[in-house]
DNA sequence: CCTACTTCTTGACATATATCGAGGTAAGTG
DNA sequence: CACTTACCTCGATATATGTCAAGAAGTAGG
């Protein structure tokens, strides 16, 4: 892979015209799969779905480990990856964090890949 | 990654509970993320669109690496990985083979990850 | 048969990443 | 202050993956 990816600022609001629309331009051909990117392993996926239903009281990172077969640093490492993408907002509160999913960011790239879209 | 993920059949439809109606299983996010994960590329992206542009009448390899900065070969790979994941049929016809968008197991990937579902 | 075209495969390579253990920092508790 | 809990960071390691060059294999047209 010599070619390697930029870094793009991905926690602001996706924004572009859905795949079946048209043909994407490169640009956003690259903001959307940065961010598919970010959902796209399965601890992650388990994650997103805990923290969606944690709601937004939100949820921490020791109770997520707690469901999952993993230790807290990886649970750490993959948080970061979803909040990079705009899918989480953790606020600190005292010695914990709390995890809330970002529905819109999620129903925004949901809504680029949808092939019924119009 | 010392833990390898395992190799599963994904040209079957996709069916799960959405991610935002409850905690989803380990097997269904596995399912989803590795159907992700044959998405999650700046150049599939691009190469799904182009195919769901061409429509019904499908497009060669050939055309698709015209509109690429990529090899034949590597436009070979992400056509497979997208074949894989079921998002594209692959027809051959003499010395061509014809690629065609399946909307519908995007569709039902799309809906799997859709945060206002329900 | 020879040539041209299209696609796919293989092997090599560099980069990316998922995971863990160890340890550091900060907050809360007795 | 000591102790615990929660979270994060860092370094190491094994695996995964995107890319290309080279070439094989199939098809079509003289």
């Amino acid at each position: 892979m010599p070619k390697s990816l930029p870094v793009i600022e991905l926690s602001g609001p996706l924004c572009c015209p859905p795949v079946a629309v048209g043909v994407i331009s490169d640009a956003d051909a690259l903001e959307v799969a940065l961010r598919l990117k970010a959902l796209a392993d399965p601890v992650r996926i388990k994650l997103l779905s805990l923290v969606l239903a944690a709601g937004l009281d939100g949820i921490r990172n020791a109770d997520l480990t707690r469901e999952l077969r993993v230790t807290d640093a990886t649970v750490s490492h993959h948080l970061r990856q979803l909040s990079r993408a705009g899918l989480l907002t953790a606020t600190r509160e005292g010695a914990s964090t709390y995890y809330v999913a970002d529905r819109s960011a999620l129903g925004a790239l949901v809504r680029v890949m949808d092939p019924h879209c119009c």
